[in-house]
DNA sequence: GCAATGATTTACT
DNA sequence: GTAAATCATTGCC
C-alpha cells in the first residue's frame, strides 16, 4: 500500500527518515516494475549547511524542496550521478529525506541490466547514484509526486524496532562545518546492503 | 559571461 | 589508496 501524504507532511523530518526504513521505493518504466526496501536513509532541512536549501534560500534547483511533502527532489552531483530525495513537510517548509540505499526486491533482473553486465547484485542499490541508476531514476523524476506517478513509496508492513536503527554522521557533507556532525543518517543495523 | 565545485562511483596504480 | 570522470548549478566578475 502507498504511503499517504499524511506520511510526508508531518513535520518532524528526523521522525520521517526513521520511519522510512524498512519502506518500500519503486518505480515504473515502460510497464516494469524495479525497486526495494529502503535500509539507508539521510535527513535534510533549511536550518543546516548541509541542505541545498539552507536558509531558506530558493534557487531553480531546489524549489522542488519548498513543495509539498510527497514529491521528489532528484538532482545530479559530481556531473554523473543522480540523487533521490522525497520532499517533506508542508509547502514553504523545505526540508527531505534522501535515500542512500535499497535492499533489492523487484525486478532485479532489470536493474541488473541497467547497472551495467557483469555487476554483482551487492553493488546494484549500495549507494545513493547506485540506486537511482539500477531504478532508472534521472533528473526528469525532479518534482514527481510520489501519489500519482511512476515512482512511489509502499508500506511493506515491515516491524522495525527502535533497537534496529543505528544513527550516525552523513557522508559526504565535510564542507557543512559542525552541522555535518549532526546524527542525521539512519541505518537499518546490520543490514549488508547499507552502503560503506 | 565564466570559473569553481559537489549529498559519488569506478577504475587503475 | 588515489585519481579521474563530467556537468548543472552557483556565485562572482
Amino acid at each position: 500500500m502507498k504511503l499517504d501524504v499524511d506520511f510526508y507532511q508531518r513535520k518532524n523530518v528526523l521522525k520521517i527518515a526513521k520511519e522510512l526504513l524498512g519502506k518500500g521505493l519503486f518505480t515504473r518504466i515502460d510497464g516494469m516494475t524495479t525497486g526495494g526496501i529502503i535500509v539507508e536513509t539521510e535527513a535534510y532541512s533549511w536550518k543546516e549547511r548541509g541542505c541545498h536549501a539552507f536558509g531558506a534560500k530558493k534557487t531553480p534547483r531546489n524549489s522542488v524542496m519548498f513543495e509539498a511533502g510527497g514529491h521528489a527532489y532528484v538532482f545530479l552531483c559530481y556531473g554523473m550521478h543522480h540523487l533521490f530525495n522525497v520532499v517533506t513537510n508542508k509547502p514553504g517548509v523545505a526540508e527531505a529525506v534522501l535515500i542512500r540505499a535499497l535492499e533489492p526486491l523487484e525486478g532485479i533482473e532489470e536493474m541488473q541490466l541497467r547497472r551495467g553486465a557483469g555487476q554483482h547484485q551487492k553493488h546494484l542499490t549500495s549507494g545513493p547514484g547506485k540506486l537511482t541508476k539500477a531504478l532508472g531514476i534521472n533528473r526528469t523524476f525532479n518534482g514527481k509526486y510520489l501519489l500519482n506517478s511512476e515512482v512511489w513509496v509502499e508500506d511493506l508492513n515491515q516491524k522495525i524496532s527502535a533497537g534496529k536503527i543505528e544513527a550516525s554522521p552523513r557522508i559526504g557533507i565535510d564542507y557543512a562545518g559542525e552541522d555535518a556532525a549532526l546524527p542525521w543518517r539512519f541505518v537499518l543495523k546490520g543490514n549488508k546492503w547499507v552502503s560503506k
